[in-house]
DNA sequence: TGAATTATTGATAACGATTCTCATTATATT
DNA sequence: AATATAATGAGAATCGTTATCAATAATTCA
């Protein structure tokens, strides 16, 4: 049994919940994808493995997953929710170029304690923390310069 | 002409775009509402003061509104897209209870010069920098406790 | 064991926020 | 004023997500 199913299931235990087969499959899953995803996503991922599970039951599962701190939201892309898994994944800032749409990601090592004595003070437990930054990455500055330049 | 009024239509002529009575009228009223607010919100206060706007034009300026750099995205509550005006709002974060719903703003005073550092070393120039924080407020940690002392 | 209770699931309908379409109206240009 | 272009309102369409519900699986208790 691995790590995740060992969390995942004590937190289903403390909940009064089973790890059914369905939810097996979601969570090994869900540690399959090494990107960004959807709940599409992983439901067509399932699909390309085992049939007959319900893209219902992905919806059901994933707050489960997040309430369990295995997996968390990530930035939000066209309009759709996003999830990433944590293990072995620390925590990151998502910097999100909304003209190509690519996605950087750094470290919150610096930021991370602060926001951690600000909760110390607030007397707030977080669970997620998310620094999405929205903008325009330096291939795009660059395409945007130039279009000026031919406007004139 | 208001500060608000300049930027933006400074940012439309910028576009080729014109500052249209419907837009003045978004615009103005995001700047009378001093919560977040979602598009449906600001819908419904626009339509308080005069009537024939329509939604569609709501959603098609907040766009416009967020790239003049006058809007934020803000905190996402309840699957709705939320947004606040920026004039005299300095940045911040925003910490949500998901248990009771409790929005805290704190500022971003601190983080705000470790962001900017990271985005030079990437040349990522950035719109919208938006640091969320869900947990559990300390009244709902409370609530917790006494809930599991229950249980047992 | 087996009946009764409860939890979970798959399929699909319903919902609701957002976007799209398009005919009409406003605005700018000549 | 005539033409071209941009913007609008109304409502239909889209699509991610949630709710419903009958069927199935798991659990409890007699």
């Amino acid at each position: 049994m691995q790590d995740f199913e060992i969390v995942f299931n004590q937190y289903l235990e403390k909940r009064g919940l089973k790890l059914t087969k369905a939810r097996r499959y979601v969570l090994e899953t869900v540690f399959e994808l090494h990107e960004h995803f959807s709940a599409q996503d992983l439901y067509e991922k399932i699909k390309s493995k085992i049939s007959g599970i319900s893209l219902a039951t992905v919806y059901r599962t994933l707050p489960l997953l997040v309430e369990a701190g295995l997996v968390q939201y990530s930035i939000r892309k066209e309009g759709k929710e996003s999830y990433e898994h944590i293990f072995g994944h620390p925590k990151h800032i998502h910097w999100l170029c909304h003209k190509c749409g690519t996605l950087i990601e750094t470290d919150l090592k610096e930021i991370y304690p602060i926001i951690m004595r600000y909760a110390k003070e607030l007397e707030f437990e977080p669970d997620d923390i998310s620094l999405n930054i929205r903008g325009l990455c330096w291939k795009c500055k660059l395409d945007d310069k130039e279009n000026h330049l031919h406007e004139k």
